[in-house]
DNA sequence: CTGTTCACG
DNA sequence: ACGTACGTGAACAGC
C-alpha cells in the first residue's frame, strides 16, 4: 500500500499572531491557573486539529522566525523597521506553543539569518522534488507566491480555523496573475507591515494592470518607453531601484541552508500522555475531553482479525442456525454492480469471520439458505447493491436488518459518501480503511492479491457495521426516524433493486437508425456554420465558438463566464436574427446533444444479453431525499422538444403485445405546499380542481374570472408558482421570465398577500432552520443547513431558500417512495405480470400485457393517491402506449 | 479534474 | 450593497 506523501508546513509566528488577535477580545478568559495567557495556543491548537484532519499529513514542520535581524536587513536596513513590539501576552505563549507542538510530535524549526517563509519555501521545493504533496498554512498572503500544482497555500481568515486555499488557479482567479508574479506585485506595491515602500502611488490595482500587460518588473522596465507619459510613468522611473530592491525583499528564498532531511519530518502522531499533561498545565478542558473520548474509542489493537478461509471442503463447518443473525459483505471490483466482477465476500456470526474469493460458494446450500431466510436478521452496507450482486448468482437476499449506508444517509443526507470507510469515519469509527486506501483509484484501482490484506479489509468492514449498529440506530430513534428507515427506505431498496434488475428494453436497431439520421443532419448544419464563420473550428468548444461569434463576427457580448464569453442558450437566443449562424448553432447544439448523450450514450449501456438498459438508482445521494439515476441516467430522457422526444420511441416493452404504462402526480409539489402551509386559498383551489397556474394568474393580476387569463399571464403565474417552491427571490424570478426586479418583487408581494399561509410558512421554516439548524419533510427526513447562520450573504441566502424548498421537494419524494413500495406489494397481491420499471421523480413507468392495462389504469392511480393523506387531494394522470413516447 | 453546457423533474 | 432561482447526471474541452 503506497500512501501519498504529504508535507504540512506551518508558518508558526504568523499563525500564532493571527490566533492571538482573533481571540483578542477573549484574552481575559484564556488565562491558565498560573496566570499564563493561552488564547494564541488555543487558536493554534484548533487550527492544527482542523488542518491535520483535512490534509492527513505524513510529514510536518512548524517554522519560526529566528531573531530580529535577517539577511534582509543587510539589503535594506529599514526592513521590518518601526514595527510595534510583539505584545508580551503573546510572546509569553511562544515557548508553550513549542511544547504543544512537541506533544503533537511536530518538529519546530528556526534558522539564524532567515525568516520562517524562507524555511518553508526551501522545504516545499525540496519536498516537491521528492514527489510530496505540500500544504502551507500561514496568516500571510505573501506566501501565496509558493503555490504550485503540488503546493497549496492555506491562508487563515479572520479567525484561524477557517482558511482560504490558494492553488495557482485560485491565485489567477483572484488576482489575474501567476503565483510567481506575486513578488513582482509586492515589488511595485511595497509592504507596509514589513516597512518597504515599493513604487510611489502604485497600489494593487495599478500593479496588477501593469503585470497583466508586461508580466514582470524586469519586462516592465524594459518596455517603459511604451507607456504614455503620465504621473505614474514618472513615479516608475524615479523608483526603479526601489522596485527591484523590494522585489528582491519579497522573494521567498528556496535555498536556505537547512540541514534537516524530509525523513526527519515524518509525523508519527500525537503523544497522548504528553498532550494530556500539557492540556492540564494550561487548563484546556475541552481539548482534554476530546482527547479522552478519542483514546477511549480506540479499540485494543484489532488491526489483525482472525478469519477462516472458506472452501468447498470446509463449508460444512459453518453453523446451521445463524439464529443471532449474521453480517455480510459482498465485494465487487467496480461501481456498477450489475456488471462488476464479484471478487470476494465475508460472512460473520457470533464473532467469527469466514471469507473467500470464490463467490460461487454463496450458492451453496449452507450460505444461500441463510441469506434467503427472512427469519435471519442480516446486517450489511448497501442492501441494494448486495441484493443485485447476489441475484446474479441466483441467490435472493431476503431481508435486511441494519443497512449502514441507508441509516447513515438518513441521519445526515448531506454527507453522502458511498464508501464504508469514509462513512464510518464520519461517525467517529476509525478502525476501517476506505476502499480507496486499500484498492487505489482510477487506473491504479486493483483488488489486492495478498489474501491477508484483502480479507482483513473485508472483515474490518463487518466490524465497522457491527460497531456502528446500535449507536446509529439510537440516533435514528432520537431523531424519530425509525419509521422512515423501517417502513420506507429499507423496503424501498429492494423495490429499486427489482426495478434495476428488470431493466427497460431498448430497440437497438431503431436507435442506431436514428443515430445515422442525426449524424447526417449534424454534418449538414456543421457545414453551413463553417461557411457562415468562414473557417472550420471545434463547434463543441465554447471557447473557440466565443472567438468566432464575439471577435470575428463582432456580435455583442451579453454575458461572460469565469473563463470567457458565455455561449449558453439564453445568450444565443438574444443574438438570434443578428446573424444566421446563431440559429444554426442552436440547431447544432440541440442535435449534437441528442446524438452524443442519448444515442451514442445510451447504446453503450444496452446489454447484449437482454437488449435492456439497467440503470442504478442512487438512493443515498440527494440532499432532499429524491432518487438519482446513473449509468445510464433514465431520469433525464428528452421530452420538451419534439426532436429529442423521439428518443422515447426506442424504449419498448419486453414482449410482443405488451405496452408501456405511465402514471404521474400532477402538481405534487404545489399540493404538498398547500398542505404544509395550510393556506386556505391555495387549498380551496386544489379542492375545486382548478387549473392552479391560471388560478394564480387570475388572483395576482386581479381578474374577475378564469376566462380573462391570457396565455402569457398564465405563463408568468406558472413561473411565480415555481419560484415559490424554489424559495423565491425577486432576482431569480426576474431572470426567469425576463421582467425587471421591481416587477418581480411586485408579483411576489401580491402573491404573499393572496396566499398568506404560504408567506407564514416561508417565514416559519426559515426561523425553524435558524433555531434548530435543520429542516424536515412530512416523513421526518432531515437536512441540516449549517450555513443558515453564516455572515456571508450568499451562503446564508442559499440556505434560506433551501430551507423553504427542501420540505416541499423532499416530502414529494417521500410520497412517491411510499407509493412505489405499496405498488410493488399490490402487483404481487393481484398476481399481475406488470413490472414497475422506472421512477422519474413524480412519475412511475411500468410495462404490462395489454390485457392488464385496464386494471392498471385504476390500480396505479389508486395506490399513488392513497400513499398519503393530505389536506388537499392528490391527482394522478395515466396513459399507455406501444413505446414510452406514446404514453401521453 | 474543473468548468460549461444542457437534458430532466 | 451583496447577486441566485431547487434537485440531479453526462459529454466535452482544455488544463
Amino acid at each position: 500500500m503506497n500512501i501519498k506523501k504529504k508535507l504540512l508546513l506551518i508558518d508558526g509566528n504568523s499563525v500564532a499572531f493571527r490566533a492571538f488577535f482573533a481571540l483578542h477580545q477573549s484574552l481575559d478568559r484564556f488565562v491558565s491557573h498560573n496566570g499564563l495567557h493561552t488564547n494564541a495556543i488555543y487558536g493554534f491548537n484548533t487550527m492544527l486539529d482542523r488542518i491535520i484532519e483535512n490534509t492527513n499529513p505524513t510529514h510536518t514542520l512548524v517554522a519560526f522566525d529566528a531573531a530580529k535581524e535577517t539577511f534582509r536587513n543587510a539589503k535594506y536596513s529599514n526592513y521590518k523597521g518601526g514595527r510595534a513590539k510583539t505584545p508580551s501576552e503573546l510572546s509569553e505563549q511562544l515557548p508553550y506553543l513549542k511544547k504543544l507542538l512537541e506533544a503533537y510530535g511536530i518538529k519546530s524549526y528556526e534558522l539564524i539569518d532567515y525568516e520562517a517563509d524562507d524555511i518553508i519555501g526551501t522545504l516545499a521545493k525540496k519536498a516537491e522534488k521528492e514527489g510530496f504533496e505540500v500544504t502551507i498554512v500561514t496568516g500571510d498572503r505573501d506566501l501565496t507566491q509558493l503555490a504550485t500544482d503540488r503546493t497549496t497555500v492555506s491562508v487563515t481568515q479572520k479567525g484561524v480555523s477557517e482558511t482560504e486555499s490558494y492553488t495557482p488557479d485560485h491565485v489567477l482567479q483572484k488576482y489575474g496573475i501567476t503565483p510567481g508574479q506575486i513578488i513582482d506585485m509586492k515589488g511595485l506595491v511595497g509592504d507596509s507591515s514589513d516597512n518597504y515602500p515599493g513604487v510611489a502611488k502604485v497600489g494593487e490595482k495599478t500593479a496588477l494592470k501593469l503585470l497583466k500587460q508586461f508580466g514582470t518588473i524586469e519586462k516592465l522596465y524594459d518596455n517603459l518607453d511604451k507607456l504614455k507619459p503620465s504621473k505614474m510613468k514618472e513615479h516608475l522611473e524615479e523608483d526603479q531601484k526601489i522596485a527591484f530592491l523590494c522585489k528582491d525583499l519579497a522573494r521567498i528564498r528556496k535555498d536556505a541552508p537547512i540541514t534537516l532531511t524530509l525523513k526527519e519530518l515524518e509525523w508519527k502522531g500525537r503523544d497522548t500522555a504528553k498532550l494530556t499533561s500539557f492540556y492540564e498545565e494550561v487548563d484546556f478542558k475541552s481539548f482534554l475531553k476530546k482527547l479522552d473520548s478519542k483514546t477511549k474509542k480506540k479499540k485494543p489493537e484489532s488491526t489483525k482479525i482472525d478469519y477462516t478461509v472458506l472452501t468447498e471442503d470446509n463449508i460444512n463447518e459453518l453453523s446451521l442456525s445463524f439464529k443471532n443473525g449474521i453480517s455480510f459483505y459482498l465485494e465487487m471490483s467496480g461501481d456498477n454492480y450489475h456488471l462488476a466482477p464479484l471478487v470476494g465476500f465475508v460472512i460473520a456470526y457470533d464473532g467469527k469471520y469466514f471469507v473467500s474469493r470464490n463467490c460461487e460458494l454463496l450458492k451453496s446450500e449452507k450460505i444461500c439458505s441463510a441469506l434467503e431466510d427472512p427469519a435471519i436478521p442480516i446486517d450489511l452496507f448497501d442492501g441494494k447493491r448486495t441484493f443485485v450482486g447476489l441475484a446474479r448468482l441466483n441467490v435472493k437476499l431476503s431481508d435486511v436488518d441494519f443497512d449502514l449506508l441507508l441509516v447513515s444517509y438518513l441521519l445526515n443526507a448531506s454527507e453522502n459518501s458511498n464508501d464504508l470507510g469514509k462513512l464510518a469515519q464520519l461517525h467517529d469509527y476509525t478502525d476501517v480503511s476506505t476502499d480507496e486506501e486499500v484498492y487505489g483509484k482510477g487506473a491504479k484501482y486493483l483488488i489486492p492479491e495478498d489474501d491477508q490484506v484483502f480479507f482483513n479489509h473485508l472483515c474490518s468492514k463487518l466490524q465497522a457495521i457491527t460497531a456502528l449498529k446500535s449507536p446509529l440506530l439510537n440516533q435514528l430513534k432520537e431523531n424519530k426516524q425509525e419509521e422512515l428507515y423501517i417502513k420506507m427506505e429499507r423496503p424501498l431498496s429492494f423495490v429499486l433493486g427489482n426495478m434495476e434488475l428488470a431493466g427497460i428494453r431498448v430497440d437497438q436497431n431503431r436507435l442506431e437508425q436514428m443515430g445515422s439520421e442525426f449524424k447526417e443532419r449534424i454534418e449538414e448544419v456543421k457545414l453551413e456554420i463553417y461557411n457562415e464563420a468562414g473557417e472550420k473550428f471545434n463547434l463543441n468548444s465554447p471557447k473557440q465558438l466565443g472567438v468566432i461569434l464575439f471577435e470575428k463576427l463582432k456580435l455583442p457580448v451579453i454575458k461572460k463566464t469565469k473563463t470567457g464569453y458565455s455561449t449558453a442558450v439564453g445568450v444565443l437566443e438574444q443574438l438570434r436574427g443578428m446573424a444566421p449562424i446563431v440559429d444554426n448553432i442552436l440547431k447544432y447544439r440541440q442535435i449534437a446533444k441528442i446524438q452524443s448523450t442519448y444515442v451514442e450514450g445510451l447504446l453503450k449501456y444496452v446489454s447484449p444479453k437482454d437488449s435492456k438498459v439497467h440503470t442504478r438508482y442512487t438512493q443515498t445521494l440527494t440532499a432532499t431525499g429524491r432518487l438519482s439515476s446513473v449509468d445510464p441516467n433514465l431520469q433525464n430522457i428528452p421530452i420538451r422538444l419534439p426532436e429529442g422526444k423521439k428518443i422515447r420511441q426506442v424504449f419498448v416493452p419486453r414482449k410482443e403485445n405488451w405496452e408501456i404504462f405511465s402514471s404521474d402526480y400532477s402538481q405534487i409539489e404545489l399540493r404538498v405546499l398547500a398542505h404544509i402551509s395550510h393556506d386556505e386559498n391555495m387549498q380551496a383551489a386544489f379542492k375545486r380542481g382548478a387549473d392552479i397556474h391560471a388560478n394564480t394568474a387570475m388572483q395576482i393580476f386581479g381578474l374577475e374570472s378564469a376566462e380573462q387569463v391570457t396565455p402569457n399571464m398564465r405563463r408568468q403565474a406558472k413561473a411565480v408558482n415555481f419560484g415559490i417552491v424554489y424559495g423565491i427571490s425577486d432576482y431569480g424570478l426576474a431572470q426567469n421570465i425576463g421582467i425587471s426586479r421591481k416587477q418581480a418583487k411586485d408579483f411576489i408581494d401580491r402573491y404573499f398577500k393572496i396566499f398568506p399561509g404560504v408567506h407564514q410558512y416561508m417565514k416559519k421554516i426559515v426561523e425553524k432552520a435558524h433555531k434548530t439548524g435543520y429542516v424536515e419533510t412530512l416523513f421526518k427526513r432531515r437536512r441540516y443547513l449549517p450555513d443558515i447562520t453564516s455572515k456571508n450573504f450568499n451562503l446564508r441566502s442559499f440556505s434560506e431558500r433551501t430551507a423553504m424548498n427542501t420540505p416541499i421537494q423532499g416530502s414529494a419524494a417521500d410520497i412517491i417512495k411510499v407509493a412505489m413500495i405499496n405498488m410493488q406489494k399490490m402487483l404481487k397481491k393481484e398476481k399481475l405480470q406488470a413490472v414497475m420499471l422506472l421512477q422519474v421523480h413524480d412519475e412511475l413507468i411500468f410495462e404490462a400485457p395489454q390485457e392488464e392495462l385496464k386494471k392498471l389504469k385504476k390500480l396505479v392511480p389508486n395506490v399513488m393517491d392513497e400513499a398519503v393523506s393530505l389536506e388537499v387531494p392528490l391527482k394522478v394522470e395515466s396513459s399507455s402506449g406501444k413505446t414510452w413516447y406514446d404514453t401521453k
